[in-house]
Order: structure tokens, then sequence, then C-alpha cells
RNA sequence: GCGCCUGUGGCCCAACGGAUAGGGCAGCAGCCUCCGAAGCUGCUGGUGCAGGUUCAAUUCCUGCCAGGCGCACCA
């Protein structure tokens, strides 16, 4: 049985336990909300909790010891009767009032049993989900490298798709190519300009354009490539071609790939802007002034109205991204995620009022900040401008850290939260770092499993009650808490507790590693502990393919 | 001025509104004739300030202080 199944059990009791178990009058009871349980911080308390005698407390005006022994009476009455009798072993009340359950070893053994056959499979069949999901991320525009900004969304973006994959969801990765538009423009003006220079004519750069080297480069690409004459519009299109090369490259050394490019540029030539905002005039919440279109956000609790068609006739970003946004449900997904910088966090409202406008769900689309990386060396904060091309790139912080460093750094802290990032540190520290802690935890058992020649099949068949050392059973809830971590991976629709989660579990091997020997002489004991490891190794090597870094069995 | 994020030991960070606020680094003291010492064990030390809600606040609300970021008919 899942922990989420268990959970749901016990959750229905205390319903029934409140509705007519404990004869409780309803004024009382339809003012206690859930949740009921939660999982204590301190195993001693059990492996799943309920403060629901707390909550009573008040209104009934006893004590909460006194409620929490009735609900206890009740409970172990119900519980030998249901289908969770095997699973739990022992309740008792703690603290101020707390009921506290605790799960059998039979329960732990039957989690082993599956993370030692798949993991994987077994938690995408329990829990399959009809919602197809679209999770767009990164989408810098093809102006330039990839930032450290963009590493952190790039890592936190394929994270949270392998979670929701494994939690059952189709996912589609979408990068939204701004390969249209202003910013493009001047991209084209920065080559051509450069390529002038290259030739020998006397330029003048201006400030609002790309100073990047890179663009230096790209226009010597042309010109060895005798194309001193390329025109404005030769010099945007080979520069966004060239710069997606990069990008992709880029990413895909960073182990994220995209299912899905989609290109704005096209969007413009399908008509789709025009039918979107013909579909919003329709609905009135359209209208004209100072010669420009408005979109009346503020009827969706917007501030203040949007401009959507300048006065010049061209579009503001909000346009084609009403009809890119109204695309995604036309395309077919039902469930909109959206990574984007902080400094778009103001635009979440208008775009929510577009898709109401249109009318769909507000909980369709979700979008999360992930919030900056600031990258430091040697403790000074390194200042960043894309358009002055001052900024460290995303290759530059692979090539200093590595793959898996970085992939996990970037991780390590809350998306919403800011994640400070020094470079002469992190190099100094790589020795240190979680996750050579957690990747040690997978080598060592990979050599323990190695030496041990036993093979395979035998381990799976091994008699895991023999299983009963404090230093076994913490690992064995260690790895059952695996699942707990990726529910709230999804709910929060952050990854990053995947991070502290492995941890944790490495802790608990190496933990258990100095206390118990795993290759004794009593071939049962020495079969259980391979089962117990080999599960261990399953996971952490599982935590970790999500995370985005690899598992090695050397180090 | 408005909005978002953040204030937790010397430093970096944890804690669905719950029980004795956890861990890492640095410091000190220990553990390899034994499956990998990139590991383990022990010691020292903390919620920015002031109110409020609650049986219970690091968590929620209000105000203040401090830091970071963003506020276009740019994308």
């Amino acid at each position: 049985m899942l922990f989420a199944q268990l959970e749901g059990y016990l959750n229905q009791l205390l319903q029934k336990a409140l509705a007519e178990g404990l004869n409780l009058p309803e004024s009382i009871v339809s003012g206690i909300k859930p949740p009921f349980l939660e999982i204590p911080k301190e195993e001693s308390f059990g492996d799943i909790s309920t403060s629901l005698a707390l909550k009573l407390a008040q209104a009934l005006k006893t004590s909460p010891k006194e409620t929490a022994e009735k609900l206890l009476a009740y409970l172990d009455q119900e519980i030998p009767n249901s289908c969770l009798k095997d699973f739990i072993e022992k309740t008792d009340i703690a603290g101020a009032g707390f009921v506290n359950f605790h799960f059998s070893k039979e329960y732990f053994y039957s989690l082993l049993k599956q993370a030692l056959i798949n993991a994987k499979d077994y938690f995408a069949s329990k829990s399959k989900k009809t919602k197809k999901v679209l999770l767009e991320f990164v989408s810098a525009n093809p102006t330039g490298p990839l930032s450290v900004a963009h590493g952190r969304q790039a890592a936190v973006g394929d994270a949270l798709c392998n979670v929701l994959v494994l939690s059952g969801y189709e996912v589609t990765r979408e990068y939204y190519l701004n390969d249209a538009g202003n910013q493009i423009n001047i991209l084209g003006n920065s080559i051509h300009l450069r390529l002038e220079e290259l030739s020998g004519e006397r330029i003048e750069f201006p400030d609002d354009h790309y100073q990047g080297d890179y663009i230096i480069a790209l226009a010597r690409e042309l010109l060895e490539a005798q194309q001193t004459t390329a025109s404005v519009e030769y010099c945007k299109e080979y520069g966004v071609r060239r710069i997606l090369e990069i990008i992709r490259k880029e990413l895909n050394d960073f182990g994220v790939k995209f299912d899905s490019w989609y290109s704005q540029k096209s969007l413009e030539k399908s008509g789709k802007i025009e039918k979107a905002i013909a579909l919003l005039k329709e609905k009135g919440f359209i209208y004209e002034q100072e010669g420009a279109l408005w979109f009346s956000s503020t009827k969706f609790q917007d501030d203040k109205d949007r401009v959507i068609v300048k006065s010049d006739g061209s579009y503001t970003y909000l346009a084609p991204d009403i009809a890119y946004h109204q695309d995604k449900f036309k395309r077919g997904f039902d469930w909109l995620i959206n990574l984007w910088g902080p400094d778009h966090h103001g635009y979440i409202l208008r775009l929510k009022a577009a898709l109401l406008a249109l009318g769909k769900e507000k909980e369709a689309l979700n979008v999360i900040i992930v919030q900056l990386a600031t990258l430091l060396r040697a403790g000074k904060v390194i200042s960043m401008s894309t358009r002055k091309g001052e900024y460290i790139t995303l290759r530059q912080v692979l090539d200093e850290v590595g793959l898996d460093a970085a992939r996990f750094f970037f991780l390590m802290r809350r998306t919403d939260s800011h994640l400070d990032f020094d470079l002469e540190l992190a190099k100094q520290q790589t020795q240190e770092n979680p996750v050579y802690y957690v990747q040690y935890a997978h080598a060592r058992i990979a050599s323990i499993l190695k030496n041990s020649k036993v093979p395979p099949s035998q381990i799976q068949e091994a008699d895991l009650s023999l299983l009963k050392e404090k230093e076994e059973i913490n690992l064995l809830k260690a790895i059952s808490k695996f699942e707990n971590c990726l529910r709230v991976a999804e709910i929060q629709l952050d990854p990053y507790c995947l991070t502290t989660y492995l941890q944790e579990l490495a802790e608990r091997f190496h933990r258990f590693y100095d206390s118990l020997r795993v290759l004794v002489e009593d071939g049962g004991v020495r079969d259980a502990r391979l089962a117990l490891i080999l599960g261990c190794k399953n996971i952490i090597a599982l935590g970790l393919k999500l995370s985005g870094v690899s598992a090695p069995e050397k180090m």
C-alpha cells in the first residue's frame, strides 16, 4: 500500500470519527477543517499524526487530552476491522493531545519490495493522472547566450517536469521562441553594424544595441563567408539561427531537452493574434483610446488596463502572448505551467486576466516565478546586463563547477527564493558540495553490492523480516518517505525538496553503514541487508535522475 | 511611491500553523588490522523589531527596520 492510500484511509476514518464516532454536535464538526493528518518531525512521535483533539479542544471546552483519549478509544476499536489493520501497529497519545500512529514493519517491508523491483513504474502506475500538462520554461530570447538565471529556470523546469511525469501526468516541455519583434530587430542591427565595422567603416554603435563580443563573432562569421554586404534582414535571420544553435547546444549539455519549440514568428503569420484580439473585442474587453487598443484587464483585478495594440499599429508583448496561451489550450493541454523570471511577476495578473476574459478557469494556469540566481565571485556581486554583454554565461558556470554540482545547486533553495552562487566558493568547496555526499552513498552501495557477489535474483527473494535493528528501520523509513517528497514537490510545484530529501536519505544510509555490517556470515541477514541497500540505491538513483544529476557507481 | 522575494547561531540554509526550532561549513575532541574516512560520533551556539489572530506562530495578518529584484504604447 502506498503512503497516499494509507493516509487516505486514515483520513476517512477520522472523518467518520468526527461525524459519528465521537458524538459531536454538528455545529462543532463543521468548524473543524482539514488537514487532519501531518507527518511529525520527531520520529518518536510516530509515522503519522493527528492534532484533531487539539483542534476540538476549545469548541468542546474540554481538555485536549480527554478528547484525544476518546478518539484513541474509537480508533483502536475501528482499525482492527479495517484494511489498515496490517499497516498500523500502534497508536498512542503524546504531547498536548496528539494522536500518533506507528506503522508496522510489514508496511515498510512492502514498500522496500517495490523499491527493489522498480520504484519508477510502481509510482507511475499507481497514480495515473488525466491532465495534459504544458510546462513552458527558459524561453530566453535568442539574442545572446543563456545566463545563469536561465540555468536555474532550466534546472527547476526540467526537474519539475520529471516529478510530474513520475506522478503520472503527461507533460510536454516547451520553449517559447521570441524570434520576432523589437529585440530581434535590434539584434539584426547590432550584427549589421559590427559587420560594417569589420569591413572598415566608421560606425556609431548605439547604447541600446547588444554590446557582447558574440555579436562581433557572428559578424566575423558572415565576413568569412563573404557576406560583407548582407542586409539587416539577413543579419537578423542569421543571428537568430546561430544563437539558437548555441542555446540548444547549451541546454543539451545541461541535460535539458525540450519537446517543442514554439515560434512567435509562426504565431504572427498564423493570424491567431488577430483572432484572439477579435474574440476579446467581441466579448467587450477591448476599447480604443489615444490611438491605441486597450485590454480592460482591470475587470479582472489588474491595477490598470493594458495596451495591446500600440498607436503605431504594432503589438505589445501581451498580444502574441494572449494568442499563444489560447493556442496552448487549443492544442489540447488543460494545465499550463509557466516558469518566469522575477521581472515578469507584474505580468502574471494581466495574462491571467486575458485568459479569464477568454473564458478559461484561473486554475488552468500556474505561473511560477523563479527568483534570480545572483552570481558572486569571492563574495562580490557580478552585475549582469544582456545588452551590455557583461555577464557570466551558463556555459561558464558549467565549465567551472561541473554539470552535477550545477544542477543540484540550482535546486537547493526554494524556487521563489533568491539563490546566491559564489563561483570561487563553489569551486573551492566542490569536495564538500552536498551532491557528492549523496553520490558517495550511491557509489558506496554499488561497491558493497559488487563485493557481495550475491546475484540480484537472490536479493529480490530475501526475507525482509530479518531487518529489525534500529538503523535498519530508520533507513527503511527514510526510503518510504520518498513518496511524500514527490507529493510535496507536486503540490508546491517546486522540486527543491528533492535535494533535502536525498541528503536525508544519504545520511541515514551512512549511519546505517557505520553501525552495521552488510556482508555478515549469516546469509539470511546479509541478503536482507543487501535488499535494504539496493532499495536505498534505487531511490537515490531515481531522486538524482529526477534532479538531473548522475548517480555514479564509482567516484 | 507601488509590487515581488528574503531576514533563523561566526557563515550558508531546513522546518503542510503544531510537540524539545533541524542540518551543513568553520572551531574543539574522538573513530579505519573490519563491506569505500568524499564517511561516522560527541561538544559549543539561533527565529530583525513592535503589535495582532490562535489551544498553539519561524510560519498567518498589520506596522516598522534592513537587503535584493522589478515597476514601459520594451520583450
